[in-house]
DNA sequence: ATGAAAGCGCTAACAT
DNA sequence: ATGTTAGCGCTTTCAT
């Protein structure tokens, strides 16, 4: 029979359970969690109430008498982003996997926020917090202000009591760069943030190659801003042979530009660029990009974030993966 | 002085700063809440003493005790869908600014999945949960059975005690495949999945115009089936002038596999497709689609979830907006 | 192996 | 205007 959407009958709590089985409450708590030994007849009583009478057990309540709610927060800049809703995701994955729920939150690069909605999880109770972006001192002091256990998600660990995952951007960028320069390229461009690390691997590999820096384009991390470095990049094509694009979702739109321009790829430009996100395997041309390991960055910072523990040298940097796809060259 | 991260120096409660502040625990309750008038002095004091004391609510305790977490639950085929994606973003703007947090669970299009969130999201004292997807008679007796009230997402309610929002498809599929008609286009395929409504609208529209339906490619929405369909297009492109792809994703995958047989977009194949996501602005060349209320669907799935009620005819069935580009043969 | 009971932090009805 | 108190549903110590 079909009751009206969300028109429960009445909560059934655990007493009821107990009553139903006729054993006490705490019974039922050592049948469902293991708290106790039950004997396995009692246990099937219990847990045949359960089933009959439709319990779900209380997390509030739960929540409340342990100190834990076993949900985690998340805060990204925007999980609209491919590289963030994917990391979302296997956040979610891996700590549903331990039981923990996740509640994403949008803090837009701002600091202000990012702070508030620490708040906000903090009154929610929340067994830690992931956090991305840049932060210093100051930061790492008001998020222990909160109380929270936090880390950082895409981050290493440069500050001091700070725990935190992250790639090595820099490391990233110069592998791909180099693999620009194994092209035989001499005029590298660079597209992206400055004052990100993958800037600095970008120019140490030139560096090393005894190249000089290639124009650089010093654009915010949206798709408007790729295609507007990429329409900048077109423009100035005579003086450049090959671009490093700091991210896929730039990246795409630098091609969109560059193919508006009539310009081939990577004929007249070759394009890297960063994350590995699905979009870049299907672009016109595919794009050969460094993949970052989502996953394991996941993995390792819900691991860190639960268990409190300092990870060690190796433990906090990830390596991504250079992808070999059309974009650069490579057949 | 920084302690170590989520290194609390121990709880303050309600009664901590009632006691600091010389007031009752329900004082504190009203100043906060504003249960009950309090003396402006008395309140300034209280006010002082949980900034001073750095008090955060404990929200599970006010869950259990008001029997609402103020939290609601979406079940999302993937997050990492740009359309799925932007619409939990929107959720998520919207739910905060009513003072709920959201957890997003990833369903993947199984029916046993969705289920078994819907409980754990029950036991979480969830206030509601927004649903994803294809439902019949019996999902809804099912989710009534888990006693949280739910509400079809990007779905109107054609099911009796069901409620919901949702983009009119077919509509927007029509109108598409309309526009493409009005360029004079007359062998137009369809890519999606047949059973989806858009295919429906493609069809409608073919028919108004006294058309033949041109080749279908029966694919899931992935970029892979997106590719491989493009392929397939390609390679019947001598019997085809235009193409209606049922999503953005489908659709910049169908551009590049069009590309790679260096086929003309829309010279010799047009293209219109659906969503109007982010990408579909930056693709080469842009995408003529169709976009999708995202926000105005989030606004009124949320309202509909927390205050229950029955929308009227026309609040259900939102319509889409085809944004005019390149891919259709528009200037 | 099972039961009784305290108490987690909060709200609100009721008393003052 | 403010204080007292019961109780939300659960876990767990301590008895039995």
């Amino acid at each position: 029979m079909a009751t009206m959407p969300g028109h429960s009958s009445r909560k059934v709590t655990r007493k009821d359970v107990a009553r139903y089985a006729g054993v006490s409450d705490a019974v039922v708590s050592y049948t469902l969690n293991g708290g106790a030994p039950v004997a396995p007849a009692t246990a099937d009583r219990v847990r045949q109430a359960v089933r009959l009478l439709g319990y779900t057990p209380n997390a509030s309540a739960r929540a409340l008498k342990l100190g834990s709610s076993n949900m985690i927060g998340v805060i990204v800049p925007d999980s609209t982003n491919p590289f963030w809703a994917e990391l979302c995701r296997s956040v979610e994955a891996v700590a549903r996997d331990k039981g923990y729920a996740v509640l994403v939150l949008n803090g837009y690069d701002s600091n202000a926020l990012r702070l508030e909605y620490l708040q906000t999880l903090a009154s929610r109770q929340v067994d830690g917090v992931l956090l991305t972006g840049e932060i210093d001192e100051l930061d790492v002091d008001r998020f222990n202000a909160t109380g929270v256990p936090w880390a950082m998600l895409n981050q290493p660990t440069t500050i001091e009591g700070a725990l935190g995952v992250g790639v090595d951007l820099t490391a990233g960028a110069r592998d791909a760069t180099s693999h620009l320069i194994g092209h035989g390229y001499k005029r590298i461009a660079f597209i992206g943030e400055v004052t990100d690390p993958r800037y600095a691997g970008w120019l140490a590999s030139l560096a090393e190659a005894g190249l000089g820096p290639g124009p650089v384009f010093d654009v915010p991390f949206t798709r408007a801003g790729g295609y507007a470095s990429g329409q900048a990049l077109a423009a100035a094509h005579d003086a450049v042979d090959a671009v490093f694009v700091s991210s896929d979702m730039l990246g795409s739109a630098v091609l969109r530009a560059l193919h508006e321009a009539e310009l081939a790829i990577p004929g007249d430009i070759a394009v890297v660029s960063f994350d590995g996100s699905p979009e870049s395997e299907f672009s016109w041309p595919s794009l050969t990009t460094v993949r970052q390991p989502v996953q394991e960055l996941a993995a390792k910072a819900v691991a860190q974030l639960l268990h409190r523990e300092q990870p060690t040298e190796d433990e906090h940097l990830l390596k991504g993966t250079l992808i070999l796809r059309q974009s650069c060259g490579c057949p």
